[in-house]
DNA sequence: GTGAAGACTTAACGATTTCTTAATCTTGAA
DNA sequence: TTCAAGATTAAGAAATCGTTAAGTCTTCAC
């Protein structure tokens, strides 16, 4: 069954979404500000967390950086709650990774086509992710991660194992660089031309060259 | 560069919409309705489209869904603007193809990060989507960026590859000169008249004769 | 706090590949 | 046959990437 989990210090908005989506049949938990909620989540491991952004203890951004910092829950979709007018507290919360951001007040009926529409998103994009990925004789481990190649144990930072698994998450597909820049960096860092070829040429000194193969012009490719 | 169309029938909203989008790097379009719309997709091909629900002629929905029955604008996505309290519409709206909704009103720094976002997550998808060709005994792979033919890999430069990916989307279709260079080169971009010449020998050299014609004082055609 | 180690980014320069041009030769339609 | 359009070739230009080293930022133990 799809959890939801509800995030929100106003008691009668909580009621009012549950209500209406548990009528729906999702399964639906609820939190009233951030900390709690992040307690929750860890438990149930929702596959919806709707946040409200403003919120005592700790508000919904600041609980979605929380959830984004950890991959757990890389594949479960947030939403935001705002009031009609909080435009700036919109923007962030794209920025931060949520997926969605939805207006307060509203009809019990958008809601829910809201939620099945953000729900069935997430499900294509889903099979991606998962901790675990073997691509040639790497053993990719997202959870712990690092690399197996055989015995031998390979530590990465962080952005050089980010880009290996974006990298190896397709294997064969070409990624050009403003599609690495979108997916590691983000939209709104700007780093210079030549960050992401140190990356790869530090990849490529620990794990060998031939894995990661440059195709000028276009992009790099995890090789098999 | 990014191309959207704006169909609205109000020029206010056309003017504000088109000028936030303008500013920051966007080639826009407009129409007044639907029907107009339809022509001037044909035209461009927006990557994104924007329709208001309420318009004469022909509304956004009945718009979304003619749209959605062409082929050619799977790759489109469809936005709609909606006045605060349509809720009705924007259900139907989500079951009709469309991909998200605007409420208007909307601040510029709203506008622009919305319709980043959707952008961003339209390209991750679409790159997946119709990567592979199959002509005669070759398989031109788009996401991997090589040929197969037999169990030989063929591996191309960026130009070459773009070239016979264009040929090869139309076999027996004869490309004029103008038309490769358009397609491949851009308006802006002049080139010699060589180039072409120079680009099709070294496909020819790296598959074989046998693909691609020469129709002197016409153009090119990938033959079967 | 402080310092050190590691991570990340930048910048400069060199190396390589890809693209374009120019010059000459070949071809095929009128 | 004629001759303009295309083929071919090699060389130079341009674009892009690799490499290195140095600088900045983070983190974490003390």
């Amino acid at each position: 069954m799809t959890k939801i989990l509800i995030v929100d210090d106003e008691t009668d908005i909580l009621d009012f979404l549950s209500y209406n989506l548990k009528k729906e049949g999702f399964e639906v938990f609820t939190a009233l500000n951030g900390k709690k909620g992040l307690e929750v989540a860890s438990q149930v491991r929702p596959q919806l967390i709707i946040l409200d952004i403003m919120m005592p203890e700790m508000d919904g951004i600041e609980t979605c950086k929380k959830l984004r910092e950890n991959r757990d829950y890389d594949d479960a979709i947030i939403a935001f709650l705002t009031a009609r007018d909080e435009d700036l507290a919109q923007i962030k919360a794209l920025d931060v990774g949520g997926d969605d951001y939805i207006t307060k007040p509203i009809k019990p009926q958008v809601l829910i086509s809201r939620v099945k529409a953000l729900l069935r998103r997430n499900k294509a994009e889903n099979a991606e992710n998962q901790s675990f990925m073997t691509v040639g004789d790497l053993r990719i481990d997202r959870q712990k991660v690092h690399i197996l190649r055989g015995d031998e144990t390979i530590e990465l930072p962080k952005k050089e194992f980010e880009l290996l698994c974006l990298l190896a998450s397709k294997p064969g597909k070409v990624f050009t660089r403003e599609e690495i820049y979108h997916k590691i960096w983000g939209n709104d860092v700007i780093v210079g031309d030549r960050t992401i070829d140190v990356h790869i040429r530090k990849l490529r000194e620990k794990l060998g060259d031939e894995y990661i193969k440059t195709l000028k012009g276009i992009g790099y490719k995890f090789d098999l």
